[in-house]
Parts: structure tokens; sequence; C-alpha cells
DNA sequence: AACGGAAACGTTAACGTTACCGATAGATAG
DNA sequence: CTATCTATCGGTAACGTTAACGTTTCCGTT
């Protein structure tokens, strides 16, 4: 028989055992007809590590200042309908004892959280992580806190980070596509939803989702024109995955430029890479072979241009005078390298913020605009071309 | 005289003003003794915009199913005390309804936020973005969101990121500082508190938080030791702010070979600049000046190594015969520059990804580690040197 | 039949904040 | 003096989730 006394009538005898639940032996008194479990008091000052020191809340100062949360809250968001004295009391109070909002309690219920969600290809790319600096400045200037998501140029990493931004946390995502996608079914599905998204740099140019363009076109139209004002008539061009903007567009510039001059397209001259060293090499091997030989070679990132140059160094071909080389991107080893490389400057770093902009303009007023929105850049001469 | 009705004895008679509250007129009825304000009832389906879309929560589908919301709750969580069946149903019920829990409200409950800080000098330096790039790594892995806090090298925005930060959301901090900071204090009051704090790089070597380093002293003694066997006498040495690490380790392990060799230190040989273009030059000049003329020049990056040899080669001088260069960091362009940079790799993602596996340790195990842990690094030669 | 065990559910109270509604006292106008 | 206003405060219910604790039901033992 247990030795127990019911709580409730204070009895020791005709208690039963009732069960168990979760490991707890759970009695029942016959007398009062009631169930109970044996509670032990918790210790309260069990304050075991150092971590365990609680957030002053607004609750703790309402305590001590003898008010309301409600009115504690109003002083502190300086909001009307209190007295300038309370207010003052209430502040002083606030800071002696060190409060600090609790922010994840105000996003759950304002449902806003101030943080943005940024998906990019690679955080090791230059030209990647200067837009990223652009973002950065815009949304911390704007009050936004920004949260990274690296595909490391892999769809499903892509599609993994969509999913996982998606959940909540953000009020609002801006992504730049990965080298290999080219289904746009992950993002569909977001399109009108919840959350507004803006398109960065490597954008699905069909999608109705806001996007912000480096000037492509008109890049490769001027650095295609300039090489045939130079002279160059066979001009090689390595592009990345067909179905990214920056691709297209590019080759719709290289295009025009030389329709313009009567010269013939010749699509021998054309090569998408993932932008691999071995593909790099591959694409050059494949080119130097070709008869009537090549003038020039416009690559669509300034880290293979270098990569060419090098190979063409340690081929005896010279550049500029046999093959004239132009990046895209104006990278910080662009102007060291010799000879130094001529480059389209895409202007990164403001591609970055004006996508910011566009997300944070969004969120403030509620207004898309599909429109896309192209950042110009400028074309830089240098000793390769 | 208003002609409204009381809502309590529906009476129109003896009704009085009272006041406005929030722009909105108030009654009182004299003979039930009862002050009120007309309501407007509010039209739930005011729906306005898309975004209106309420994400569903446990409640619509505990409405649902018919069951209460911590039954729901278990099921979507697997927890025990329910049956298999139920949380078959359940678990259905939640895919087709798209259900998606709500962090904000797990976090504020479980009072963790999975989602690290860090706070770097500068997003569009490659030593900086690549330790960003192997603490996102490693904390992907590990379930952890990164938020990116950019202190643009300046000490005031160290301060207000990590007050920021240091609010709420987030369950770690892993900082690199400025160039320019030379006190601590913003971070001692934040040590031992709620909020685990791992510097790495660049960090604060007598205060009692973990912390990561690269290999400072080996790496510049090596370095030292190499150019010495070379022959070179007279090496200068191009330092960051005194009061940061990164400075005081390299200048320890430069004297550490010098002694070692038997060769005098030259205070006129150390300088102490802020990586700007103008100090670089500036430097150098003074250098270039001194007789016995120096031989060897060690930069604490590679960036303004590039720059010394840029600056050396337009003043003709032959580098590596008249002055060996040596950089630190091992960035891509040092390998493309001619003459190509000899440098010291410091391993920096490696850092990153040690700093980033630090912290989520101590986020798992409660356990501290305050023994400096230093990533090895390893000489790279080539034609500077 | 009486008792004990276990599974499977429900209730309630947090977490910290804000929004909505209401209440009161003292001031003011007529 | 009475009717009205204004300034300043409090109460309560959300927000969505989890955790601690109770309850019910069904089944096997004695």
């Amino acid at each position: 028989m247990p030795r127990v006394r019911c709580p409730k009538c204070n009895n020791i005898e005709g208690i039963l055992k009732a069960g168990i639940v979760r490991y707890r032996q759970r009695y029942y008194c016959k007398k009062c007809d009631y169930h109970f479990i044996i509670t032990i008091v918790k210790n309260k000052n069990n304050q075991q590590s150092k971590w365990n020191e609680k957030q002053t809340s607004l609750k703790d100062i309402a305590q001590v200042a003898g008010l309301s949360i409600t009115t504690v809250s109003r002083a502190l968001n300086n909001r009307p309908d209190i007295s300038i004295q309370t207010r003052n009391i209430i502040r002083e109070l606030a800071s002696t004892m060190n409060y600090q909002p609790n922010i994840v309690a105000q996003s759950l219920v304002k449902r806003v959280t101030h943080t943005l969600g940024v998906i990019i290809p690679s955080l090791e790319t230059t030209i990647f992580s200067t837009m990223l600096s652009g973002i950065h400045e815009i949304a911390a200037k704007a009050g936004y806190k920004v949260i990274i998501c690296v595909s490391n140029e892999k769809h499903e990493t892509e599609i993994a980070n969509l999913q996982a931004l998606m959940n909540n946390m953000i009020d609002g995502l801006l992504i730049c596509h990965t080298n290999q996608t080219s289904s746009f079914e992950h993002l569909r599905s977001h399109i009108g939803k919840r959350i507004p998204i803006v398109q960065f740099y490597r954008v699905a140019l069909d999608l109705p989702v806001p996007q912000i363009l480096a000037d492509d076109i008109h890049g490769a139209q001027q650095v295609t024109e300039y090489l045939i004002k130079k002279g160059c008539r066979k001009i090689a061009i390595l592009l990345g995955s067909k179905s990214l903007s920056i691709s297209q567009k590019r080759l719709e510039g290289y295009k025009i430029a030389l329709q313009k001059n009567n010269i013939k397209i010749d699509n021998k001259l054309l090569c998408h890479i993932d932008f691999s060293l071995e593909m790099v090499v591959e694409a050059i091997e494949k080119w130097l072979k070709l008869t009537p030989k090549i003038d020039a070679i416009i690559s669509i990132s300034d880290k293979s241009a270098v990569q060419i140059i090098r190979y063409l160094k340690k081929k005896k071909i010279n550049v500029p005078d046999q093959i004239k080389v132009f990046g895209f991107g104006n990278e910080f080893v662009g102007e060291f390298i010799a000879p130094s490389l001529s480059t389209f400057d895409t202007n990164t770093k403001l591609v970055g913020e004006e996508a910011a902009k566009l997300i944070i303009e969004e969120l403030i007023t509620d207004v898309q605009i599909l429109e896309p929105k192209i950042v110009a850049g400028k074309i830089i001469i240098r000793d390769s071309a």
C-alpha cells in the first residue's frame, strides 16, 4: 500500500495507484474521487549556467514601476496617451535595467521580421560578394538584416535554400540563379504569395518577378564593336549556361554588333561552358584549330579571361597582337595581370544596390515593378585589346 | 442631443456625450450608469491584397481534423503519446494544406533561433568573403542560418552592428574586428552573457573569448627565414593596426626569425598602416631612401603586396633581383600578376570553418574553449621571391 | 468485480509584444 | 453646478508554438 497523502482531503487511507503517466506514479483517492500525481516542487533557484540570465522584459519593468505592461510599451514606443513624466520614468528604468526589446516577439505579433534573404551562387567569386556587399549596404541603411544562402552553383541547393528561407523569418527574397538552373518551377510556386521576390544579375526573363540586370546587351555590343573597329573579324565568345539571361543577352549584343558590321555569325565561335578550367582550355584548343585563325576572344567572366590569357602566353601566342582578349566584370585581378585585361565593368555593386532598393521599395509601398531594370556599365580598355 | 441607443438598456433618453477617445465619440447612459462607444463592426472579408494569404497554422489543421492543437503538434514533431493512425491523418492533412511551421513562434517559445551573426570588416576583400564562405558552409551543414553585418572597417559601425545583433534573433556571434578597433569595451560587456561569442582572424588576444587564429607567428617566421636564406638582410615589413593580433603576431614571427639569424631589428623597417594605397606608397618611398638599401618587403596583405610590385615596376626596380616581395593571404590575383607573388597561404576558408565549428560546438555542448586555436597555413613560393 | 497499467488524447499556461477597447479623474465650458 | 472633454492609465486578446500537466478509455490481472 502506498504511503501517500491525498492533496485534497489530506487522507492517507483509501488511496490507490492509478496508472503511470510519463514515468511517474499516478494515484486515486477513493474518498474525494480525485486523481493526482505527486508533484515535486521545482527549485526555482537552479540557475545552472550563466546563459540563464534572462533578458529583462516589459513585464519586469512594469512590475518595478508599478504600472501595466501596456503603459510601459507605450512609453518605449513613443506612443501618445501617456504623460511625459511616466514616460521619462519608464525610459530611465528601462535603460538602467538594460532593457532590450525581444525582436522575435515583435516579429510574431507584427508579422514582419525586417530581414531579407539572399540566395547567391557563391561567396568566393568577387562579383557575387560585391553584389552582396551592395545589397547589404542598402539593406542596412533601411534597417533590414540580411540572411545569406549560398547555392554553390548547384540547382538542388538553390531549391533547398529557397524552401528554407521561404518558411518564415524573411520579409523578402533576393535571388541570383545558379549556372545550372534551367527550370524555375521552384520559384514559380512562390510568386505572388506572401513574400515578394526580386531576381538579380542572373535572372529568368520570362518569370513575372521583378528583375535587376547588368547591361548585358549593350555591354557585349560595345565590346564586340570595339574589337571590330580594331580590325577583328573572327571573334570567339565564351558563354555560360544557355538558360541564363546573361548568356542570352550577351550573345544578343554580340550578334547585333556583328550584323551591324555585316559579319556572318559563325556558330563554331560560340561556346557554352560552366566555367571550370578544363572547359575553358577545351574551348580555346578547339578555337585555335580553326582556319582562318581567330583574332579575338570575349569571355563572359574575367576569371576565365585571365585563364585564357595565361594559356595563350604559355602557347607563345601574343596578346593582343595575335589574339585580343576581353573580359566581363572588371574584377581586381584584371588590372594587375600582364597584359592587363580589357573588360566591361558591369557595375556589380550597383546591381546589388538596385536589387535591394527595389525590394525594399516594394515592401514599403506594396507596388511591384515588373519592368526589368538595367544597370549601366562601362567599357574599360587596357592592354589585352 | 445625440440620437444614440444604449447597448445595455436599449434606451435613447438620458444619453450624454462623455468625451472623445481616439477620435471617436464616447457616450454615457444615465439610467444604467454605463459608458460606451459606438463600435463599427469590421468587415472580416476585407482581403485587400494578395499578401494577405495567411499561412496555415496548427490551429487550422486542428480545426479541420477535429483534434486539439497539441495533438497536431505532436503528430508533426514525431512525439510519442499519439497513435500511428491519427499521426498519419494529420501529416497528410498538413501536407495537403501546405503547412509550414512558423519559425518565429517556435523561436519565441524555444528561445533559440538557429541563427548565427557574423560581423566582418568588408565583403569586397577576398579573404573576408572567403572566411564568410567557410562559416556559411559549416553553419548550413549544422542547420544554422547566417546573418551578416559589415563594419566597413569602421569602429563605430562595429559597435552599432554588435548592438543590433545582440538584441535577440541570434544564438551566437562570430566577429572579426576592424582595422581601427583598438578598444574592446563594446565586446567586453557582452562576454559571458546569454549569447556566446567567437573571435576569428583579427582578434583581441587578452579577451576571455574563444578565438580562431591564422598561423601568424610561424607564417611570418617562415617567410622571413626564407628571405634570409635567399640572402636578404634588410627586410622591411608592412603591418596593420598595432592593437590587432595579426600585426602583433606577424611582427613577433618576423623578429624571431631575425634574432635566430643574428640580424638586428631596425625599427625604421617596420611600418603600421591602414592599407590605403597612399599609405602603401608613402611607406615604400620612405624605405627606398634608406641606406643600405632594403632587399625585401613583406606585406601583411596580398593586395598591398601587389600594389608594391606595381610601384616598384614603375620605378624600374627589378623584382625579385633588387627587392624581393612577399604577401600574406594567397589571393587569386597573386598567381596572375607578373612577377607572380610569393605569399603565405593563411588558409582563410578553413579559419572561417573552424570558427563556425567552434561556436556551434559551444552552442551544443555549452563548453567554452578559451585556448586560442591556430589554423595552419603554408608558404607558397613564386617568382617575386 | 475491483484494481492497476498504459495509450492517446485534451487543457492550460507560458514566450514577449502589440492592438483594441474601455475606464477614471481632473479640467473646462456653459 | 452640470455637461462635456481630455489626458492618462489598465485589461484582455491576439500572434503561433511548445511544455507541463490532467483526463479518458480500454485492456489485462488478481
